[in-house]
RNA sequence: GCCUGGGUAGCUCAGGGGUAGAGCAGUGGAUUGAAAAUCCUCGUGUCGGUGGUUCGAUUCCGCCCCCGGGCA
């Protein structure tokens, strides 16, 4: 395992990304422990307080081999976003350790290593009236309030997309892609960085996404739930972790708790496809670690 | 044993005399502030078996097999 570690300089910043359940965390701490650096998050669920067993986040035990960063930092119903996660990390890389970031968001790694627009927060207000609106007249005629080479360049049978398209006109008066023309340099190019992607084969991966459920049960995901059940609020970010939609329902007595299983895995399994694909597509050039020899 | 409902895509089911279609699963893809989100693409399977009616049956009829419910 260690054999593609051992060739980093102790000094380079190092990024490891890789689908759910490949062992990423465990190669960040081995070369946390033979080079020194401070492992650094870049995961969308793993930074929030209320989820650690069921984001899979590194256990007491691996916390204090090495400083880690930007986990459970975030509280359950504050909102979190690239953009913020970008601010947590900027501090990071100019001071401290040698950073190690792992992580299984490759929009994270690609606002680091390719920058980020720097377009200013939305305010809540404006979140509000846009969603309101979609509801009030309906994608197409959201989509033709939008301006002309917007409503032609991005997905507009997407919901996610025309709603923040919409937004940033509204909040900013310019358009999205007349702010990510102007988009400033990565904070940290990835020519600077030694850059691995754990390659997982499906076949491989599958089963250990089913066994690893069945781990975060034995290892209390479901009183994580609970603890969660009581001010339940589907629409929070916190709220999308694979499985908690599932456990929540569970408790509520709406699922049984092997069809809640069946659900979270399959849930699982459709987010590992969907990272094979991101990975695919943006990250040819990173040096490719085989899962299974970690 | 009798009555009754059903056996159609991996799963749940819709349909109906001219060889079949949805949801889910699966697949491939998109994605610069919800990204573990969101969106797009892709559907041939002895329509349980067998005999009959018919120009033509998965669709109608008979018999058989299997599953559920009811009565004995």
């Amino acid at each position: 395992m260690l054999e593609p570690i051992r060739n980093i300089p102790a000094d380079q910043p190092v990024l490891i990304a890789g689908p759910t359940a490949s062992g990423k965390s465990a190669l960040a701490l081995a070369i946390a422990e033979v080079g020194g650096g401070r492992i650094i998050n870049a995961d969308a669920l793993q930074v929030f307080a209320n989820w650690s067993v069921l984001t899979a986040r590194p256990p007491e035990d691996d916390l204090r081999r090495a400083p880690h960063s930007l986990y459970g930092h975030v509280a359950r119903t504050d909102s979190y976003s690239v953009g913020a996660w970008l601010r947590d990390v900027a501090p990071l890389l100019t001071e401290g350790p040698r950073p190690i970031i792992v992580g299984g968001t490759a929009l994270y790694f690609r606002a680091l290593t390719e920058g980020l627009a720097d377009i200013p927060p939305i305010p809540p207000a404006i979140r509000a009236e846009s969603v309101e609106r979609l509801e009030a007249i309906g994608l197409p005629a959201m989509v033709a309030e939008l301006e002309a080479e917007v409503a032609q360049t991005i997905d507009t049978a997407n919901p996610m997309r025309v709603l923040r398209a919409w937004e940033v006109s509204r909040a900013t008066g310019r358009s999205i892609r007349a702010w990510q023309a102007e988009t400033p340099p990565p904070l940290l190019p990835l020519s600077s960085c030694a850059h691995f992607l754990i390659d997982a084969p499906k076949d491989w991966l599958t089963p250990r996404i089913e066994r690893r459920f069945d781990m975060m049960l034995a290892a209390g995901a479901l009183e994580e739930a609970q603890a969660n059940l009581a001010d339940w609020q589907p629409g929070l970010n916190s709220s999308q972790a694979i499985g908690a939609p599932e456990l929540i329902a569970h408790l509520k007595g709406e699922l049984t708790l092997s069809a809640a299983r069946e659900r979270a895995i399959i849930a699982t399994r459709r987010y590992a496809k969907r990272q094979r694909t991101a990975f695919k597509a943006r990250m040819k050039t990173w040096r490719p670690v085989n899962a299974a020899d970690l």
